[in-house]
DNA sequence: CCCGGGATGATCT
DNA sequence: GATCATCCCGGGG
């Protein structure tokens, strides 16, 4: 459908102080990377606010969701099933609570580093739970700012080996190219507002979540 | 305090 | 397709 868009226009904070539903598409492409791994982001998810019953925002702040009501461009990260940790970018407009999960990447840097973390050699990011692992997350990095350094306009990829700028922190960055067809199609793993059409992704990416909602539901899908 | 439930993934049949 | 691992959080006693 779409191809892409400059995020150059807008701030950093005009960038993610917009509907989750907006961003998330925009975020496809971006560059996601803690100074050793670093990922190209391919499948997105927006999560509304307390009108979204699929949203953990749904129903008022908690402990575990305090990082949705907070800025936007600053991550929210939870636990997942005991196991998993799964990370999101917030964004929301101002009064409201939203955030976009990143679903699925592809490693473009830091490949060894996150086969290692994954203890195995494929499926490195393709799915929320598998990107938490190669990324590295840790719960304590809930509520930290993804801005880059403002002193520093390069791409990690470039500078990994030589600026520790870069280290010891989540940075996000936006796509230098256009980042190719975009698809969408309702969320993955919910039971409440299940047809809403807000996941996005890269429709010529070769590293997609699996998406147990294609097998668990049969064929009953067709825009994917 | 206890209890149940996940925005999941790996493994087995 | 089914099971289970595993833990934090939130709500109800």
């Amino acid at each position: 459908m779409v191809s892409f868009r400059v995020p150059s226009a807008l701030s950093w904070q005009e960038f993610f102080a917009r509907s989750p539903a907006l961003v998330a598409p925009e975020l496809l492409g971006w560059m996601l990377g803690d100074g050793v791994v670093a990922l190209r982001i391919v499948e997105t998810e927006a999560y509304l606010a307390l009108e979204d019953p699929a949203s953990h925002a749904y129903g008022g702040q908690t402990r575990r969701n305090r990082s949705m009501f907070g800025p936007p461009g600053c991550c929210y990260i939870y636990r997942s099933y005991g196991i998993h940790l799964c990370f999101n970018v917030v964004c929301h407009e101002e009064g409201t609570a939203g955030a976009v999960l990143v679903r699925a990447a592809e490693v473009k840097e830091g490949h060894s580093q996150a086969a290692l973390r994954r203890g195995r050699a494929s499926d490195l990011a393709n799915g929320p739970g598998r990107l938490g692992q190669a990324l590295g997350l840790s719960l304590q990095l809930d509520g930290a700012c993804l801005a880059p350094p403002t002193s520093c306009e390069q791409s990690p990829l470039a500078t990994t080996h030589q600026a520790p700028t870069w280290h010891s922190r989540l940075c996000l960055h936006p796509p230098q190219e256009p980042v190719g067809k975009i698809a969408k199609g309702p969320r993955v793993g919910i039971s409440k507002a299940i047809d809403l059409p807000l996941r996005f992704w890269l429709a010529d990416s070769t590293c997609l979540s699996p998406g147990r909602a294609r097998s668990a539901q049969g064929k009953k899908r067709s825009d994917d």
